[in-house]
DNA sequence: ATAAAATACGATTAAAATAATCGCATATAT
DNA sequence: ATATATGCGATTATTTTAATCGTATTTTAT
């Protein structure tokens, strides 16, 4: 449905909670039980935010995470772009099979569904995770 | 994920057609064969617009639907709410269940994603049906 | 009166997507 | 050696969406 998924919705609420103590590296067990969200989903998370650049770690004993951009250069649709890279397109185009719509030549939804998508990601880049904070 | 439902999409489609069509009834066996989507699904749809005042039908032999408002008046919001009600909901908000969220009074997002959700909103009440059928 | 074609409606099943867990490897500090 | 932490991909569970099914009712043509 037409809305952001859990996964989407934990990385930001990590992302806030890892720039609110960025004097200090935050473990994956401190996010998940302040946050109240599921450990292991939590660590998976931030996993794909490593390979994002978004974060970096530390393994062992005082392992933890911190910030790689700053909270005001991080957007929700960078973190969109991670987490769910298919929104916002129309589904008579199937990215993943690479098959284009069946209505081809005679579509009227595809060009509306692709304004729509650029309008609303104007929208949305102009939320970054310190903005999102001041809430 | 963050994307129109196939309902939405669909019915987009037929409202588009049966607004193209609007000197005639429109059946739902022309509709579905015409935009080469499922017929008994494609029936579902229209069954939840005439119940939303969107459509009207007639049963029997030369049955169909036709437009009860004018293309320019019928919204995509006006769509996605008959078939997509939660969107841009929050997803720590239970609606369904009535909970509200864990993290209460410290939930940084929240805010956030009804501030969204109003402008989201905005950019999509720009797009009518008939808006959509000028692509 | 009957048949054909259409809508009406809720139940049910299938498929897809999301949510979450699991298990083991590696790294670090003590 | 142990405790605590991240790393990583596989797997399972749950939810949501997509689609079908079966039957009832209505309307028109024959």
């Amino acid at each position: 449905m037409f809305r952001f998924t859990k996964q989407t919705e934990y990385a930001i609420l990590s992302l806030q909670y890892i720039a609110k103590n960025s004097n200090r590296l935050v473990s994956v067990r401190e996010i998940s039980e302040e946050l109240e969200i599921p450990f292991q989903f939590t660590s998976k998370i931030l996993q794909q935010l490593i390979k994002s650049d978004i974060v970096e770690s530390r393994q062992g004993v005082k392992g933890g995470y911190k910030l790689v951009k700053e909270a005001k250069d991080i957007l929700i649709t960078d973190i969109m772009e991670i987490f769910d890279p298919n929104s916002l397109q129309p589904n008579c185009i199937d990215i993943i099979n690479g098959t284009i719509c069946k209505r081809s030549g005679r579509c009227n939804l595809q060009k509306t569904v692709f304004k729509i998508k650029n309008e609303v990601e104007k929208v949305l880049k102009d939320y970054s995770i310190e903005k999102s904070m001041k809430d």
